[in-house]
DNA sequence: AGTTGTGTTGAAGA
DNA sequence: ATCTTCAACACAAC
C-alpha cells in the first residue's frame, strides 16, 4: 500500500530520471483511471508538456509540467509507477529487460502508459485500477479543496508535537483512525499507523483526546522516526508496492506489528493481537501499548 | 467453488 | 457535526 514512505520514494527516483523529459505519447486499457479530463482531451493535452519538477503531498505524487500544468497521481491501494521499456506482445506488455519488471507478476498489471522523448516509459501497474490519474491547470488545483484540506506533512521540520497536539485534541475517534485521517496529518495510512502506535506504546483503540501532553510527544517522534526508517528502507512491500524499478522496499522485514498476528512482541514477548477499528485491521501489543 | 479479506478515498446514509 | 457503510475493483487464500 503506498503510504507516504513508499510515495516518497518513488518521488525521489522520478526527480533522478524524468526532469526535464517531454511526454511524447500515452496509451491505456483502462480509460476510468483517467478521473480528469476525459481520456482523449488528457491525451491531446499532455502530449508535448515537459516534466519540470516532482513533487510528493501526502500519498499524491505531483508532477510539475510546463505550461503551468499539473500532473497527479494518486495510487490508492495497488497501483505503482514503473520506468523502462516495454514492448507489447498480444494482449499484454513484455519488459525489454529481464528481472523483477519481467518476473514478478505484481509488475505485469500495465494499464496506462506514457512515453518520454528520451525513449523512457513511465507505466503505472495497478491489479485493481483504483489508482486516480489528473491532469490540471497548476492555479486550480493548488487551490482546490482537495489539496487545501490536506493535513500537515509530518517529515516536515516544522510539524512538532505542538502542533500534532492542537490537531488531534478534542477529537473523541480512536488515535489510529485519527492518524490515518489524511485532513489531521498527510501520508500516513493501516501500515505505518499501526508501527507507530507501538513504537509510541500507545494503544490505537485509545480516543485521540485522551492522549497526555508526554503521550503526544511520544507519538510525534514515533512518527517520525518510523517514516524516516521507511523512507530509508525505500517504503514496505507487504503486497503490491514496487519501486520505479520495479524491485521490493526492504521495511516490511523490519515492521515490529502489522500482520504479524500471533508473533511475540519485540519489547514485551506477548502475542501480537488484531482487532478491526472501523473495518481496518489494527495490530497491536496488548501489553505494552495502553 | 463460493466466500472472505485486503486498504484508500469519497460519497451517501444515519 | 460525526460516524458508519459502501462502492470502485481484482486477486489470493481459505
Amino acid at each position: 500500500m503506498p503510504e507516504l514512505p513508499e510515495v516518497e520514494t518513488i518521488v525521489r527516483d522520478l526527480r533522478l530520471k524524468v526532469l526535464q523529459r517531454t511526454f511524447i505519447d500515452i496509451w491505456t486499457d483502462a480509460e476510468k483511471l483517467i478521473k480528469f479530463p476525459a481520456f482523449p482531451k488528457f491525451k491531446k493535452e499532455i502530449i508535448g508538456l515537459k516534466v519540470e519538477g516532482v513533487n510528493r503531498r501526502g500519498k499524491n505524487i505531483i508532477f510539475e509540467l510546463s505550461e503551468r500544468r499539473i500532473l497527479l497521481v494518486h495510487l490508492k491501494m495497488t497501483g505503482h509507477l514503473l520506468l523502462g521499456k516495454w514492448r507489447k506482445t498480444g494482449a499484454l506488455w513484455r519488459s525489454e529487460v529481464s528481472g523483477p519488471m519481467q518476473d514478478d507478476p505484481t509488475n505485469r498489471f500495465l494499464h496506462l502508459i506514457f512515453w518520454l522523448d528520451s525513449g523512457q516509459m513511465i507505466a503505472l501497474s495497478d491489479m485493481r485500477k483504483f489508482a486516480k490519474v489528473e491532469l490540471r491547470k497548476a492555479s486550480e488545483f493548488y487551490s482546490s479543496k482537495y489539496f487545501k484540506d490536506l493535513g500537515p506533512e509530518p517529515l516536515s521540520k516544522s510539524f512538532s508535537s505542538k502542533e500534532l497536539g492542537e490537531r488531534i485534541q478534542k477529537r473523541k475517534r480512536k488515535i489510529k483512525q485519527i492518524l490515518m485521517d489524511q485532513s489531521v496529518i498527510a501520508g500516513i495510512g493501516n501500515i505505518y499507523a499501526d508501527e507507530i502506535l507501538w513504537q509510541a506504546k500507545i494503544s490505537p483503540f485509545r480516543p485521540a483526546e485522551s492522549l497526555s501532553f508526554w503521550e503526544v510527544e511520544d507519538l510525534c517522534s514515533a512518527m517520525k522516526e518510523v517514516l524516516k526508517k521507511a523512507v530509508a528502507a525505500k517504503g514496505s512491500s507487504v503486497s503490491d508496492y514496487r519501486t520505479l524499478s520495479g524491485e521490493k522496499g526492504k521495511f516490511q522485514e523490519i515492521r515490529k506489528v502489522y500482520r504479524k498476528e500471533g508473533e511475540r512482541c519485540p519489547k514485551c514477548g506477548e502475542k501480537i493481537k488484531r482487532q478491526k477499528i472501523g473495518g481496518r485491521s489494527a495490530h497491536f501489543c496488548p501489553k505494552c501499548q495502553k
